[in-house]
DNA sequence: ATAGGGTTAG
């Protein structure tokens, strides 16, 4: 085999000084596989022997051949050497459309899709005319940055020639429209084209369920006589992001009964599925299977193996699998692992911070998560931006700002990445002021920047700032995305903004095309709910078919709640019980709506119900960081050791705000404790415990932050805003969906949350 | 085989 290698080398060497007609002659076909895997010229390494190769050819003037030119041309594009290339290209004489293919399909292979775009235009300028290859590479060109206008000519000017009609080019181009967000284009296309593979049917069915036409996708998906893993993944994974996890786990079983191979794809989007079903059993079958099939190395399969055991409580066997990655990753450190492989780890650790989080380990997630700053393999900038993710949801801003100090250490600039990243670990972890310096000082923001200033100011509960950065925003010129429409419904919810909430949700739909997801909805239910818009919201879930959506139902019984609407309520209540039986938030918000309206039985009922079902309660958590440690406390426990003075000073701290006006809310304890007992129960929320460790423990003066995992109660809500006018303190709560700014004895909320 | 290519994931 060597012998055979070598005198492959001698021979295309020769090939090249003397045109090419030995390699035809030699039979090509032979050293196929060399020619791509270990050939000389297509190894970057061997630069040398191209650049021997080209000088020699100038020497003897073989250059002026055309086809020799390609050729070179070609092995330099293959050794990724594009300035070789483009050097050679200016000095060929006579280029045709082969010199101009193989140049542009070398920039398009890097991702350099300006260049591309730029040689196309000189290209036309010249009057060469695009062949196939040509019009494929542009068209990935003009997918990858959403370039409508000149993907639109293109296609024109294939079906004015209508001699390029070719199935795979004619999907680039149905993708194509898709990401420019023109559906109805596509869908024309769809219906004009010749010929359709398996492909165009998937490009469509994703198309239909992205759009939110469930019913057509799935026709779609059935008429499809001959189904491939695509199509299968597709309709799985779109079902689930539209919510439709249960319709998905059909789909998935059967997927498995027809007996359709399962890629890895599949196993990262089923594992993610069992996830948010919590159904660790199935969980284990996919995970054994992925093992058998050895996909187990597999990045993305991986983080959902970590992730569905974290959501399934069951953190032993995910720090396991993170433990077998790493030290694979370890393995592989010479040579150096790449960025994928650098990214995928990272991702894992991530969500493995996050999943202890989720768990309420608060300790554990700082403890891994320095582990995984000092152990990482490989710490480029790109991972910083993830660790400083984990930061923001985990709210733990201390780690954030060695981050953001570490990284001023090490010289590099703040880019838009990075800076996006920084704000929304500071806003996330209260701090919105330094967020905002963060903005100001970066030059040139994207929307990915904008974005996250407006979504930190709608968390913050400040509406109108949200909606004037994002006017701003637009009268610069920059185009919203989907993400920005949550961080500006968000606001004008937070900020109770009806009238520009409607405003800008049609906007998003029709002036930007942008479909509404989840998070849309959820935003604008909201936003009817905050403003007492009941029946609007019954009409608003009809009008756009989400009723199978728990997260829409839950947030219309909170308005219930507020409002104080029981039969509503109980109406919604059963809903979401209905979807989701053991979801204890739901029992609990309808007995205290019960209790806070003095229907003791009714109350009862609800709570011996839970009861009798077994659902289990998320337990209330609270943390906050103190150097760099994270304390955490949980109602009524004691094993915190200075739980003594905490209790003691607590205890002191109640009396003391009694004495400027707040009492105890005591409906929203179970009625079946007499009142003293509720009080006690009162009294020691882990939010209340926090604020005392809190006080005892920092500077007076400084802001007090507190997170919190559940939703903040009525009466520790109370509490912190006498405490704030009692101590002069500003004290600062992440409870799960907003901030509350306590200051002076007000809250930013204007106490609806 | 001197030029290229489409769909699915955190």
């Amino acid at each position: 085999m060597k012998w055979i290698c070598m005198s492959f080398r001698c021979c295309s060497f020769a090939a090249f000084l003397k045109c090419n007609i030995i390699i035809s002659r030699f039979g090509f076909h032979r050293f196929q596989s060399h020619w791509y895997h270990s050939s000389p010229f297509v190894d970057s390494k061997n630069k040398r022997l191209v650049d021997t190769l080209h000088s020699q050819a100038v020497k003897n003037g073989s250059l002026l051949n055309l086809d020799v030119c390609n050729h070179v041309l070609n092995l330099y594009v293959k050794s990724k050497n594009l300035d070789l290339a483009q050097k050679l290209f200016d000095e060929i004489p006579v280029r045709d459309t082969q010199a101009w293919t193989i140049l542009i399909s070398g920039f398009a292979q890097i991702g350099s899709f300006g260049m591309v775009l730029n040689l196309f235009r000189e290209m036309q300028m010249e009057g060469i005319c695009p062949n196939q290859f040509t019009l494929s590479s542009v068209l990935k060109c003009c997918s990858s940055v959403s370039n409508f206008q000149l993907g639109k000519g293109i296609h024109g000017w294939i079906l004015r020639n209508g001699i390029y009609r070719d199935v795979v080019l004619e999907n680039s181009m149905l993708d194509l429209y898709l990401k420019c967000r023109v559906f109805e284009y596509a869908k024309t296309l769809f219906e004009l084209m010749e010929k359709r593979d398996t492909v165009s049917w998937n490009i469509m069915i994703g198309a239909y369920l992205q759009a939110g036409d469930m019913e057509k996708s799935l026709d779609m998906f059935r008429s499809l006589p001959r189904k491939d893993v695509v199509s299968w993944n597709t309709i799985i994974d779109g079902l689930m992001q539209k919510g439709y996890e249960r319709n998905a786990l059909e789909q998935l079983y059967h997927m498995v009964e027809n007996g359709s191979e399962l890629s890895k794809f599949t196993f990262s989007i089923a594992l993610v599925l069992v996830s948010s079903l919590l159904l660790m059993q199935l969980g284990r079958q996919l995970h054994g299977r992925v093992v058998r099939l050895g996909i187990h190395n597999d990045g993305f399969v991986r983080t959902s193996l970590v992730e569905m055991y974290c959501k399934c409580g069951r953190m032993d066997k995910a720090s396991l699998i993170l433990r077998e990655m790493h030290v694979d990753s370890l393995r592989k450190k010479f040579p150096k692992v790449s960025w994928k492989e650098s990214m995928t780890e990272i991702i894992s650790w991530s969500s493995m911070v996050s999943g202890y989080v989720w768990n309420g380990k608060y300790e554990d997630a700082l403890k891994i998560f320095r582990s995984m700053v000092l152990e990482l393999v490989v710490v480029d900038i790109t991972s910083v931006t993830s660790i400083i993710s984990a930061c923001a949801n985990a709210g733990i801003m201390e780690f954030g700002r060695q981050t953001h100090a570490y990284v001023h250490k090490i010289g590099h600039k703040i880019d838009l990445h990075l800076a996006s990243s920084f704000i929304d670990m500071y806003s996330k972890c209260g701090c919105l002021n330094d967020a905002w310096v963060i903005f100001r000082q970066t030059s040139d923001p994207n929307v990915v920047l904008w974005t996250s200033i407006i979504s930190g100011c709608a968390f913050h509960g400040q509406g109108k700032e949200a909606i004037r950065l994002f006017e701003q925003m637009r009268y610069q010129g920059i185009i919203p995305n989907e993400v920005t429409f949550v961080g500006v419904l968000t606001a004008c919810s937070h900020a109770g903004l009806l009238k520009e909430g409607c405003k800008y949700f049609s906007m998003m739909k029709e002036v930007y095309h942008i479909e509404p997801g989840i998070e849309h909805y959820t935003c604008m239910v909201d936003l009817y709910g905050r403003a007492g818009c009941l029946n609007e919201i019954k009409e608003f879930i009809h009008e756009n078919g989400i009723s199978h959506l728990c997260v829409i139902w839950k947030s219309f019984l909170s308005s219930c709640r507020l409002h104080k609407n029981i039969e509503m309520g109980k109406w919604v209540a059963d809903n979401i019980l209905q979807l989701e039986p053991s979801d204890a938030g739901t029992y609990i918000l309808l007995s205290n709506m019960y209790a806070t309206n003095h229907k003791w039985e009714e109350a009862a009922r609800v709570r011996s119900l839970m009861r009798k079902r077994e659902v289990k309660k998320h337990p209330g958590q609270s943390w906050m960081q103190l150097k760099d440690q994270v304390h955490t406390f949980v109602m009524g426990d004691r094993s915190h050791p200075q739980a003594m003075e905490i209790y003691a000073y607590l205890d002191k701290l109640i009396g003391r705000v009694k004495e400027i006006g707040y009492s105890f809310d005591v409906k929203l304890v179970m009625h079946d404790v007499e009142e003293e007992q509720g009080q006690v129960l009162l009294c020691h929320h882990s939010e209340k415990l926090a604020l005392a460790y809190a006080i005892i423990y920092t500077a007076s003066g400084t802001p007090i932050r507190i997170m919190k995992n559940l939703r903040i109660c009525t009466d520790c809500h109370n509490f912190m805003k006498y405490t704030s006018q009692l101590l002069e303190r500003e004290i600062i709560v992440r409870d799960i969906h907003r901030f509350h700014h306590f200051k002076h004895g007000c809250c930013s909320c204007g106490d609806y949350w």
